[in-house]
This record gives structure tokens, sequence and C-alpha cells, in this order.
DNA sequence: CTGAAAGCGCTTACAG
DNA sequence: CTGAAAGCGCTTACAG
């Protein structure tokens, strides 16, 4: 009923645990024939070394930490599969953090790092200065997911939040579009932040005014608020918004209001999760490669871990494009 | 920039590192007056012992493994926040592991167990034989989440699918609806099978027709289907589906075919995402508490692991209620 | 290419 | 109530 131990192997194998140990993790300093012999055994008996030991011993672990702010979210999702995926691939194992009360973000980033990550995936995009020393300090690499790091220090991942948001911009405007409103966040992300300076830098140009609301994460929230804006308000003819949810929750408001769309108001989302596919009509999205973030960033942070001498870590940007569909009128 | 050892605590409080790891385990057997001391200590270098090597000097590691087919659906996600929350209260950190590739089940297994987690959470609803195997030989205990185990000895927290299922036909049956249609997924979920039966004995109880399609999980192949069917076939009065995204894809089509929701054709899911409340109209589900079942067998497992004389483990049944919005009539 | 030995940072009987 | 010591299951210089 005890799980084999590495003794077992070596002693089955007439090695040593020195033999056995080096076969799983240096197995080109080790003669074929002996290799292939523990091998076989290994994989008779099912042995998988015990991980805090090896953990303990090597001072490597072979887990990545992923911090984020809340599961719910399916952009949050399908990035964390995307990380998965890649992981898996590296033979790496997933920690997960979640960072929902935003009290203890000190007391959570001690857990991180006491429980002696190789690396730790940041998704949580803003966090006060204080963890912001602690992150610097850390004594393994980090990556930014889908966000931004103030700090220069600590590599990215993500698309270009400002261009694409001014480009989109753009090209609402020169379709003839003129009220175009921009939902936000109410709470600070680095990433919606740029994507409202792209938005305003495009609309600015053209010489338009400017319309940002911001939302809560809450539908219901949403919902009042949306209602209020339309009757109170005229009406946008597109509507830009950074999360899927909030822009989907908007589009139904409208719907039920009388508005028809895409002939009445367009919508567009920034996120393209699987919300837009369910939605009714389809939404038109920046297609951010959500899960394509996850993956790269997860390849990113085994490269920093297994450099040495640490190529200081930069900003990577993906490549987006816009998928069109049932929520616009320019597809 | 090394991380602070347990000796250095000693070291500075002046006591041996017995003492510390005493006021950290068992507070209880040191004197107030010295563990006052060591706290203080511990709190100002923010010392926080070494996860590998507290889980290998114990043997038990303060972590789970929670084991899952996919993080993209939204129920899934969800539900692993309602694990989080719990695990966080008791002191615990969570492993997550993947098993979207079928073949490798077994596989998979030998890593959960390697990782020397105090316990796990069972995502996967099926498994193969020889897995099941491994799990009932399992050295720690499991839960299933929101899944059932064709093993009597392993425990899981869960609605009672089929009653509800039951129930809720029934329900609409008494409304006067006479083709009432089940999806279903194509593989094999034993709680799907089970509101399949449910559903089943409602409509045979009352002498009416069987009708029942099985989807794939993915959203485009079932737009297809689904538009197939309802050309094909007498319109439904009512569409049951497993899965909120497929439900509410079937509406889409419906919707975009003519039909209007809920006049011509009503929908109602059995997940109660968010889903539910984003799509439109939005659809009334059973409110399968599913945050709340992650949450639930969280507890439960904690109990498990810290029971010596392991009380057989049971099946837990939530209490569920049906939310009625906007794609039924009878609210 | 292989083995003996030290050590990773903790916990826990065992004495006192 | 506290300390000295063994041990958890591995890895990795160090010899040979």
């Amino acid at each position: 009923m005890d799980q084999t131990k590495i003794y077992d192997i070596a002693g089955t194998a007439g090695v040593s645990l020195a033999t056995v140990s080096r076969v799983l993790n240096h197995p080109e300093k080790v003669k074929k024939a002996t290799r292939d012999k523990v091998l076989r055994i290994i994989k008779d008996k099912g042995y998988k070394p015990n991980a805090n030991a090896r953990g303990l011993a090597s001072r490597h672990s072979t887990t990545v930490a992923v911090v984020l702010p809340t599961l719910t979210r399916a952009s949050i999702a399908e990035t964390i599969q995307g990380i998965h995926d890649s992981a898996k691939k590296f033979g790496y194992t997933l920690r997960l953090f979640v960072n929902n009360e935003k009290e203890d973000e000190r007391e959570l980033w001690s857990e991180v790092i006491a429980s002696s990550v190789d690396g730790i995936l940041f998704m949580n995009d803003e966090m006060s200065k204080e963890v912001y020393q602690l992150i610097e300090n850390t004594p393994v690499p980090v990556v930014f997911v889908n966000a931004l790091s103030k700090n220069k220090n600590i590599g990215s991942v993500s698309i270009d939040n400002e261009e694409c948001s001014y480009e989109l911009t753009k090209y609402l405007i020169s379709k003839g579009n003129k009220k175009i409103l921009f939902v936000t966040t109410e709470s600070y992300y680095a990433i919606n932040e740029q994507m409202l300076q792209g938005y305003k830098r495009a609309v600015n140009e053209s010489g338009l005014k400017e319309f940002v609301i911001q939302s809560s994460g809450k539908i219901p929230v949403n919902e009042v608020q949306f209602e209020k804006y339309l009757k109170e308000n005229e009406k946008p003819d597109v509507v830009l918004g950074v999360r899927d949810s909030m822009t989907i929750s908007f589009m139904n408001v409208a719907q039920k209001l009388g508005y028809k769309v895409p002939d009445d108001i367009q919508f567009m989302g920034f996120q393209n999760t699987r919300y837009s596919e369910l939605s009714y009509p389809k939404l038109s999205c920046i297609s951010r490669p959500i899960y394509e973030i996850g993956n790269v960033a997860m390849s990113k942070l085994t490269e920093l871990i297994k450099d040495e001498n640490k190529t200081g870590p930069s900003k990577t940007f993906l490549n987006y494009s816009i998928v069109w569909r049932d929520s616009t009128k320019n597809n």
C-alpha cells in the first residue's frame, strides 16, 4: 500500500540510489544498459519520485504558482487552460493562489514564496506598492500574464492594448460612427487603462468627444447602470467594452429597451471569451488570444527559470485580429 | 535575499528549532512567554516554513489536488472558486491537475499521488476501470465534486440529479408541454445520465414520448446540429439542456430561425452558470449551487483528512431550486 | 560510468 | 515545557 521509494527501485535494480536518481535527472550520465534496466523497473513499479523530497533536495520543484484575482471570469479560466497545457509540456505542475480579498496581498505573497515554486505567473494586474517591492525581490522569475507591470524588470505577455484599441476606434470612426462609448471597469487595471488611452487618442485625433463609463464586475449592478445610461443619454453608435461580460450585458439591456443590434447600436468586445459565441447576437471582438497568452507566458517562464544568466525580461506582444460577428454592421 | 529559515528564528529567539517548530504546529505545548516571543520574531522576519521540507517531514502537505477535465467550462471554474475559498479557510493550498487527454489518466493519477497531497477533489466524472482501481487504492481521501462515483466507498457532493430532473420535467408537463427535448452530452457523464433518467421517468409516467439528442462540447458543431434538428423535426415545446452553453447555443439557433423565445419554444438549463445571466433572453435554470458544491466538497475533504477513524464516506446532496428567468413562460 | 555520504529544511518521538 | 537527534525521500558534488 505504501508508495514505492527510490530505495526500492535501487534495490531491485541492484544499483545505488544515486544511479536511480541520475537516470531520472541526468540520464545521459548513465550507461544505456543500466539506464534501460532501471527505467523498466521504474515503469513496472509505477514509481514516481516524491515531489517534496525532490523539491527539498534539488531546490526546484517543477511547480509554478499562478496568482489570480478570481476564477469566475471566463477570460481568466481560459488563460489558465493555456498556461496548464504549456506547463504540462514542460513538466511543470500548477499551484493556484487566488487573491480575491484585497487586504492580504502581502500575506498571499509570502505564501507563494514559501511554497517554493520555481516561478510565478501573475494575473492580478494591480498591486499595492508594498507588494510590488515584494515581487521585485522575489527569488524566482515572475511573468505577468495578460497584465502589465509598472516595473520594467518584470516580463509580461499580452497584446498591445493601447494600439489595438486605437486602431479599432479609428476604424469605427472611419465607418462614420460618431458617438463611441467606452465601457471600462471601476477598479483600476493597467491593461484596461491602456485600452482607454488608445480609445482616447483615436477619438481626439478625429475631433470627436470622449464618452466613458466605469462599471462593476457584477451583472445585476451593471444592468441598472446601463439602463439608466440609455434612458438619460443620446444613444451611442457603438459600445466598446473591456470585458465581454459587461459588453454583452449592455447589449441585452439595449435590446430589452427596444434597440436593434446592430442596426441601432453596435457592440464590440476586447476579449473574445466563450461568452462572445453564446450571446445573441454574437459579439464581434478583438480576438485577444487569451489561451495563447497563457501558453506563451508559461513557456517564457520556463525559459527564465532555466536561463542562468538571466537575459533581462521583456514585454511580449502577441498578435490580435478582429472577429466580426453579428453585433456590428461592419463585417 | 535568501529566505529566512527556521534556524534563523531559533537563533534570534534563543531557543531550539524544535521549539520554533512547536509554536507553529502545536502551540499549546509551548509556554506562553516563549511562544509570544517566537511568534513576534516570526512575524518580524516574515518567516514562512518551507513547504517541501514541512511536507517531507510531517507527511502532510496541507495541499490538495483538484483533478478536472478542463477549465474552459464556466461551471467548473465557478466550482473551483468555491473549492478555493473553502480551502483557504482551512489553510489548504490547491494543486491543479487537468486531464484533457483521455489517454493518460493513469499517468495523471500517478502524478497526483506522487505530489503527496493530503486529499483529492475529483471533478472528472467518468474514468476507466483501471483508474477506478487506482482511486480506490489511493492513500489519501478522495471526494467527487459535482460528479458521481460508481464506487460506494468514495464520497461525493452534488445535487440529486435524477430527482431534480424528474421534478422539473413533471412540472413542465403539468403546464401542458407535450414535446420536451432533452439535450445531453455525447461523452458519458454519470450526472448527465442521471438527469436523463429523471427526465425519462417523468415523461414515461405521463405517457409522453422521449426526445433526446446528444451534443458535442463545441459550439460551432452544436449549432449545425441544432439547426438541422429544428428544420427536420416538429418544434419542441421545451428544450432541457444539461449544459448551459449548449442550451443557450440551441436557443440562439432557434431565434435565428425565427422562433420566438419563450413563446414558441422554451429553454431551461441545469447549471445556472454565469452564462445564464448573459444570454438573451436570460436562461431559466435549475439553480445548481455550483459554488457551494465546491465549497462543501472541500470542507468534507478536510474532515476526511482529519478524521483518523474514517467514518465511511457518503453522498452529500445539496439543495437546489429553480430560477425562472426569461427563457420560459412559467415564471 | 557508479557509489558513499552529506545535506535540503523541517517535524516528532524521546529524554529530561 | 524544552532540547538533541533521527529521519522524511530525494539530489548532487566528490571520489574512484
